[in-house]
DNA sequence: TATATAATTGTAGCATGCTACATATTTAGT
DNA sequence: ACTAAATATGTAGCATGCTACAATTATATA
């Protein structure tokens, strides 16, 4: 059994080609993928108030991570934070005018990404692979 | 559409939690799953000489990323380089005795954290997301 | 042969992931 | 009410990925 074969080589492989092709169509928006997937997520929940916490857990990374990239989409003034007056230890996130500006032009290209990546494939097939890409990731979660 | 239930997203997902996983595991040889990648090609290749882009080509990365871990490598002593003779812009990278010993040990979890990725899918399945995954993996290539 | 181009490796600096440690605030227990 | 534990965020430093620029050697072409 050659690298190439396992199944967590080729998905290492997809993972960093999408990064890659993600981020050279982004960076006409200055904005890298993992950027762009926070501020969908503000668009997406902006009915809700979001704290880093609520990012931590959605995008299950720590939170280091997530105090970085909001520090860069701050900078860059696609997002503004606010201390909770309730509880003063959370920050709350917000997009911006020019935040939610931006998620119009980009929804375009994520629909396209996405489809492009299973086209060939049948619905039939697009199932099996959703179905089977999450019993890979309950059983790797278990180890 | 939620994020989460793209294909992208959940294979970023898995992919990270295998490197969080493999590299608990790695732990206790003082290697990072990148770094023991290199180890198994090598150990995989040790009939022919390698070259530091024989790996840029293997692993698709670009050379600094490759430099990177080679000297991680060559400073905990699992590998060493030498100038080629013939043509004294390559260097040839060879696994160490110590190197060579951790493979060994190494294989078990390598095969291990492998099938328990997949337990639970039938060969069908297993094949059925092999070809799909190749067939993404070749689409997103296009883009 | 001399020079231009290609190929291989090296360095600097950035983004995103991590762990470990620190700080501030809230909640729970006595 | 006071103290201990839990929760949320912040900082430092590292590994792995990238781009852009540089240096060296080999090859191709005038």
């Amino acid at each position: 059994m050659q690298q190439h074969d396992d199944i967590g080589f080729i998905i290492k492989l997809i993972n960093e080609c999408i990064e890659k092709k993600a981020n050279q169509t982004l960076k006409q928006f200055d904005l890298t993928l993992s950027q762009a997937r926070i501020l969908f997520y503000l668009h997406d929940h902006n009915e809700a108030t979001t704290s880093q916490k609520d990012l931590e857990d959605f995008f299950e990374v720590t939170h280091p991570t997530i105090i970085g990239i909001l520090n860069r989409l701050e900078g860059k003034c696609f997002i503004r934070s606010e201390t909770n007056s309730k509880d003063k230890r959370v920050k709350n996130i917000f997009l911006t005018d020019k935040g939610i500006n931006l998620f119009c032009s980009m929804e375009h290209f994520r629909k396209t990404i996405e489809q492009k990546m299973i086209q060939d494939l049948t619905n039939d097939q697009i199932r099996e692979l959703h179905t089977s890409l999450k019993t890979v990731y309950k059983n790797i979660q278990e180890i």
